[in-house]
DNA sequence: GCTTGACCTGGAGCGCACTCCAGGTTGCAC
DNA sequence: GTGCAACCTGGAGTGCGCTCCAGGTCAAGC
């Protein structure tokens, strides 16, 4: 399962397209979970069938799928991936998508920063343990004790 | 409610202390949740009642609380928290709580890590759009058009 | 032709972290 | 002493995002 960063998946795509078990290796999404979010339509399109009706994903599919990681990755809704990617069946709407995208962009720097608050009061509680028990470990580093 | 970021919450406690409700207002936590922590062994102890039973917060109760919310909006799992709660009621324990604390802060900055590298994609992902639209605008902004 | 493993579908189940509810008590304000 | 808001308890319900399951099909290898 490799670790999926940035919006490309490195796996050369053979002619007629990846089974969904590749795509799970190549995305560390499991197979349930592409079939789900499929179902649940974060998909553009359902995956192109094969004739004896399995999954065949394409170029196009997996960089769609890199972009649903993207998104998840950062915190965005299975709500608000679906309305995303009904909005991108329309044609022409590249501004509103845009505009969504930046939104989303603006929540994760929010969070970011907020986590980041929270993480220098936890490093401050850490440095109050250390110090505590250096003052500890003084005492039980006296040889005579 | 008010926004807990740092290990202290800023409300005076009167003699008697705050009741649960003057503590959801402090912390922004909500009072079944403040019940639910409570039932769930995430606090040192059960807070203090008065004699009708209702609970009264001290100061250190508020301490601990302003910890927990630490703990929590830094990602670690509401069994994480009581663990660490656990492990707080056993004196001398101080080293074994820092190495907890150590831990959760390398999976935080591990996790910030993870999601600026998305936020690179989704920037990316901005940019691209942004482009587009330029293209498409100077289309629209031509006057002949 | 048979086995085997990867895949299919529809739908149920699960873990997490709350959130809500019913029915009851308390205590202050008038 | 009545009304009312804030509180109490135990327990049920909710939303999210998967994850698992039963029962079946398909394709390649032996």
């Amino acid at each position: 399962m490799a670790a999926v960063i940035l919006p490309t998946i490195d796996a050369e795509v053979p002619a007629g397209g990846l089974s969904i078990g590749a795509v799970s290796e190549a995305t560390g999404l499991s197979i349930d979970t592409l079939r789900y979010y499929e179902k649940a339509g974060l998909l553009l399109d359902p995956a192109p069938r094969d004739p004896g009706g399995r999954r065949r994903y394409g170029h196009d599919d997996l960089d769609w799928i890199a972009g649903l990681i993207m998104l998840r990755e950062t915190g965005m809704s299975i709500a608000d991936v679906r309305r995303m990617a009904e909005l991108s069946r329309v044609p022409d709407t590249e501004a509103e998508r845009l505009v969504v995208l930046e939104a989303h962009r603006e929540r994760v720097l929010a969070e970011l920063e907020h986590t980041r608050a929270h993480l220098t009061a936890l490093e401050k509680k850490i440095s109050a343990y250390t110090a505590v028990i250096a003052l500890t470990a003084d005492h039980d580093d006296d040889p005579a004790s």
